[in-house]
DNA sequence: CAGAACAACTAGAACGTTCTAGTCGGGGCA
DNA sequence: TGCCCCGACTAGAACGTTCTAGTTGTTCTG
């Protein structure tokens, strides 16, 4: 074995390696490249030189092998699903920062739930954010008895012990869109739900409430809907045959407004005009200047940062008393209960409008050219 | 240390737990877990049933550490690119039944490809796909130096040593729309480009090339585009006030093409029987019933079979003589040169008819309601 | 019946890192 | 001067697995 190797050929270098090229133990250049504290500073220069040199990468398997902590957290995450898109980006962003690594496992058509945290599990990480979850409640628990679980959009039955509950306050956003048709002046208001989808239940109950608060109990329309396109365009269909017809639709998300919108359109119906539309989730699809959708905004970035935050406190509560590592704020709409509920936000935008019997002498503008109607796209 | 603990809390269980609970050594247990050889069937049960008993989970990052093999995919993808998620899916159901387990990297906005690489490099990937990179060609040299890459859907100006490519043949599907046109009637045929993405350079000039074939070189025009509604919206604006006004227009992607469709819907164009439209990908979007999009498909289990097909060659070519495995069947579209190229196929659906003036007393239909006009939508 | 061949099993050394418990030398303090 | 402490550095033992090289004991072969 030579001292001073060339870079070694079809051999990824080690610890090793860069010590005999800089002269020093292995000791002393892990920490080194940990910038932990215990090398003087010319040693140190001269060991990452020698790094950089034969182009040394620290193995993150052995690493993780060896200290006890891992770091790593699990993200379960459905392809198919641009919200779930939306919230990785945030959980990076909010992680990486604080000192912990990501393990992504995907759950599609072929490859269930169970497949997706067993492969987390076996790469050992530290803790599980499982966004939209749909396992039985049992399996959570189980997961739960092993490591800290967080389940993200995901509203439990009752309090599964050990498993934290990140998610967006839905029956609000409802009241929300509610009150903002009632506003405007309308009163037959219909909702198109998202049937068993995750917080379907809780806007289907916020829409009924807030309904009944304004006195409009029997006049609340409730249509089976779902989270596509296609389910949205189906029961907007239903609501035009409708006597007497809605004057606003409250729809189940984002996907399933923009349905809704391509029906109204093609039957020549005017948005807002004739039928004002809400949808849900502020998709980059509702932001689209020709879409313009109005819409009940969740804040994804907050909901990341208290997912990754609540899994992080875990983690370093159990080890030391709190958790002092710079790393997400995990106060706020945070409840000692396990659950994180956040707020959301209307994003009023060109597809709702007064009613046109309503409106003084003509149609209540609400921005620019945003009242022209809008059409499905995206 | 007891000979049989119980299920030891708050420690996950090793090999030597199942070892000393079964009686055997930690060795055969390894061997019993892989389903090597070398284990009597009573003492096989014994083992099974003792790791079941304590929960036991291989630690996937200590067999990874001490065998040389470490069968693991890096993957790079972007999140916010659907067509992303369905190679993934893609590469999911060819990878692991083959033996191969995936490491994700994402790509998003606060998370540059090099940052992505890196951590699949740390986590001691044999080989890296990567899906749509925009890296210099000089960074993927410079990955391919330490391991097998493949760039799909990117192709590469010259062949990077090392790099394969595998993509589809885009100027192939760009003449296929075009001749699928022109054999409609269509004359003024418009072609809203990609930019600079990838994939657009070869649509261009697939278009061009076919456009001059059918001896249409001065009816070509090509408008600048985008990968999204947006930009195919704007783009349409501009087409709608040229004259002669095309009577079809082939987009880039389906998201740009459904900008078309919206501007086009919103000025009271009907589609397809005064403006033809065809799109690219054969996406979801394009599949929905009220978009009913006509589109340029690109086999998605094809690109990904291949991907991971190549990748596990290269793998396995070096260290034994052939590819045996029972893996992906790379045979095919595949091209020595180190560039596999895949067949699109047009997908005809509702948005291509003949041109209004040219049809027979009227328009030729093209399948049931589909000739009504299509609409955009999410 | 000796020896070979084989299956079942084991001890112990890797793998590349981090952690623990040092050693060594020098400066401050009494 | 003697002592202690501290910073720089190192040897060697983990971590949980797989691999190599055995060691048994049984059965086949001639």
């Amino acid at each position: 074995m030579p001292p001073t190797p060339a870079v070694p050929q079809g051999k990824r270098p080690t610890l090793a390696d860069v010590a005999a090229r800089a002269g020093v133990s292995t000791a002393l250049v892990s920490i080194v490249m940990r910038d932990a504290k215990g090398a003087g500073a010319a040693t140190r220069e001269r060991v990452l030189e020698a790094a950089r040199e034969i182009g040394y990468r620290p193995d993150a398997r052995a690493r993780l092998l060896r200290s006890h902590r891992s770091h790593l957290l699990g993200v379960q995450f459905g392809l198919q699903h641009p919200f779930h898109s939306d919230l990785l980006e945030g959980i990076y962003a909010v992680a990486e920062p604080a000192g912990y690594q990501i393990a992504l496992s995907a759950v599609s058509a072929g490859r269930g739930e169970q497949r997706a945290t067993d492969t987390l599990l076996a790469d050992r990480c530290e803790a599980l954010i499982l966004l939209g979850p749909q396992a039985p409640t049992a399996r959570l628990a189980e997961l739960a008895g092993q490591l800290p679980v967080v389940s993200v959009a995901r509203r439990l039955r009752g309090s599964v012990p050990g498993v934290e509950v990140v998610r967006t306050a839905d029956d609000e956003g409802a009241r929300q869109a509610v009150d903002h048709l009632v506003a405007l002046g309308h009163r037959d208001i219909a909702h198109i739900d998202g049937g068993r989808a995750p917080g379907a239940a809780d806007r289907r109950r916020g829409y009924r409430t807030a309904m009944n608060r304004h006195g409009l109990a029997d006049r609340a329309r409730v249509l089976p809907g779902g989270l596509t396109e296609e389910e949205g365009a189906a029961a907007a269909r239903t609501l035009l045959a409708a006597t007497p017809r809605p004057t606003a639709v409250l729809a189940f998300n984002d996907r399933c407004a923009t349905g809704v919108l391509d029906i109204l359109l093609r039957a020549r119906v005017s948005v807002p005009d004739e039928i004002s539309v809400i949808g849900f989730d502020d998709s980059h699809l509702a932001r689209l200047a020709h879409i313009n959708l109005t819409t009940v905004g969740q804040d994804i970035p907050r909901l990341a940062e208290l997912a990754v935050g609540r899994a992080i406190a875990r983690l370093e509560g159990a080890g030391t008393s709190g958790a002092e590592t710079s790393g997400g704020d995990t106060s706020g709409a945070d409840v000692p209960g396990g659950e994180a509920v956040v707020a959301p936000h209307l994003v009023v935008r060109g597809t709702t409008a007064a009613p046109v019997h309503l409106g003084p002498g003509g149609i209540t503008p609400t921005h620019g050219s945003g009242a022209r109607g809008a059409s499905a796209g995206g």
